[in-house]
DNA sequence: GATATAAACAAGAATCGTTCTTATTTAGTT
DNA sequence: AACTAAATAAGAACGATTCTTGTTTATATC
């Protein structure tokens, strides 16, 4: 557990509140889950996520782990990071760009942009590790799905 | 075919260049799974490419997509998206952040960012469609890696 | 142009992350 | 304490990707 106590203890306040909110019960595998991620900064995958608790509930099942994090994403409890939309795409732009991501149909755009070429990367940074690369990723409605209704 | 003629014919000479360079074979398959990403602004992922490139070869192989698409990225023709790092990731912060990503160990961190609240997105964008959320990926060399060799 | 051979290929089995199915257990209510 | 819909465990199924095997082919050499 390295997120501060304070956040650690507002994101399970906030899950009790979805989950009663919702009528959601709050089984003891389903409480680990919840703890494990929310008291991590490493952005565990399901298999970490299913191994740490398994050390406390031995009989849990990956299905149980992968169900509640979905579940958990669907309350806007967490976020699932990389856009995992299951298959890999490339791309043989070599320009440095970035990329408008349709949250509806999963287009993907390239554009390029001088004004992002240079992002200030805050210090903090420095702590975490050197920077090589950066690209922005924007997120919405692509025309097509906002015409098309 | 989507791609600007001139930077289809840039992208075609630089894989010839570099499979002669390589010494890496112009079998009909490779050139034409090459074209068919080269020629495409979509990023198309693999079973995409399989199924254009099997309307002239039909005999082709998924498998041979894929071998030639990680060749194809290895040889810097090609970039995958999406940092498919195979597994999704769970982050149960909720603030807006950033991500930090090691090319090393796969390490994930979040970071904040006043000055990267409000990015500049560039007009062109406009054409492609609304824009609902923006993140930042920095990619690097964490600390850790760096240090330990 | 024919021959040799390492590279590339097709086909399908294997793998791995994730989701589904089914029978059992349990949280929360009565 | 009993009830019931929700949640679970176990393992089968699935889908994307990679690996294995035996066959074909691009290129070098004659």
């Amino acid at each position: 557990m390295q997120v501060a106590q304070e956040d650690y203890q507002g994101r399970l306040e906030h899950f009790r509140e979805a989950c009663a909110r919702e009528g959601i019960r709050l089984s003891h595998q389903r409480i680990e889950i919840f703890k494990e991620v929310a008291g991590s900064i490493e952005h565990p995958d399901a298999e970490e996520i299913y191994r740490r608790v398994a050390m406390r509930i031995p009989t849990i099942s990956r299905d149980t782990v992968y169900r509640n994090l979905r579940e958990f994403e669907r309350l806007d409890l967490l976020r699932t990071c990389f856009i995992n939309r299951n298959r890999m795409r490339f791309d043989a732009n070599m320009r440095p760009h970035h990329h408008f991501v349709c949250d509806r149909c999963g287009m993907v755009r390239d554009f390029e942009s001088g004004e992002l070429e240079n992002l200030p990367v805050p210090e903090e940074v420095d702590g975490i590790g050197s920077v090589s690369s950066a690209s922005v990723e924007l997120h919405g409605i692509c025309r097509r799905c906002s015409d098309g209704g």
